[in-house]
DNA sequence: GAGTATATTTGGCATATGCCGAATATTCTG
DNA sequence: CAGAATATTCGGCATATGCCAAATATACTC
């Protein structure tokens, strides 16, 4: 029998499912996430595997990729010998700054990095199609740099106070 | 023979290729957006396909995804029958808040529709685990809202007056 | 430190994806 | 409205991905 309770959790599990293919991750980490956020307690791989019908083993790379963007904290548990627990990070702004510090921002400054060396090559390059070159890699320079300051800003805000910053910032 | 000019706009391109690449799009599309990005002028389908390598069919997808995120328009010129040309967005700020506005936004909607479902189903359940799953999804539905409010902002504001506005805020 | 309980990595199978060339559909011209 | 030029869609091949079960590596206990 099914309980109202599971029916709720379900809900949110298979909308996180969903997330989670949209963000370039697979569904099913989704799905993981979504039994460790609802878990009582930290679970093990045992516990996660035997919960979500995945094997062991997929359960195990799901957590170590979770974990890498900062989803899922692992836990070691005295008296549990080797045994490992996970628990889910519920607090999805930090996992977010997270991510914009550490992908994003490596991201864009990769972006940035070949734009430097770019305008460097097309400084010292003849003709009327450099020139124009030369205008257009500034230019995109020119937006990195400013989503380079956004995305720092994000990443050490805090959500409500950020939230009311910006409602101040476009009052309508 | 390999100008400066085509040194640089290829260092750039590879760069979009990676970037496509780690937003989840095909590396092929950040290429073809690269290639228009550099262009004198919107370039047809024929241009295209010889210019990046790929086929034609392969570049008429591309287009037609491309177009769907913003990031290239398409053109129809007088006098030239049914060929159609395409032209790079190159302003990414804009092509940013298209997706938040759009994308991101829907999917923000998404989630929040399923967390009012789940709360009604399990405000109406019994039992301390049903307690606790109603606030998990309570403290969810926060961390969405304020997501929402911060996404329609951003995609409202100008990119330099947001940066603006966001160093005030956080001074150091 | 050997033994055991556990996690992680590996190899493989089934399905999905990227890209192509050929087939089809569309749009403009006379 | 027929014909020509072009765009889009389709079918298929090669490679990549998701998932599993088995093999290996690792970390505790006594």
């Amino acid at each position: 029998m099914t309980t109202d309770a599971e029916r709720g959790r379900e809900r949110v599990i298979d909308a996180l499912a969903r997330s989670a293919d949209i963000y370039g991750l697979k569904q099913s980490y989704g799905r993981l996430y979504g039994t460790l956020y609802f878990a009582e307690e930290p679970l093990s791989l045992d516990e996660l595997a035997e919960r979500s019908g995945y094997a062991k083993s997929t359960v195990s790379t799901a957590m170590s990729t979770l974990r890498r963007f900062h989803l899922v904290r692992r836990l070691s548990m005295p008296g549990e010998g080797k045994r490992a627990f996970f628990e889910a990070e519920r607090d999805l702004w930090r996992v977010s700054r997270e991510f914009l510090a550490q992908e994003v921002s490596r991201e864009v400054n990769v972006m940035v990095d070949a734009l430097d060396e770019a305008e460097t090559i097309l400084d010292g390059a003849e003709g009327e199609r450099a020139e124009q070159d030369l205008e257009r890699v500034r230019q995109l320079k020119r937006t990195y740099e400013h989503a380079d300051r956004l995305v720092s800003a994000l990443s050490r805000a805090p959500l409500d106070r950020l939230t009311d910053a910006i409602d101040r910032f476009t009052p309508e």
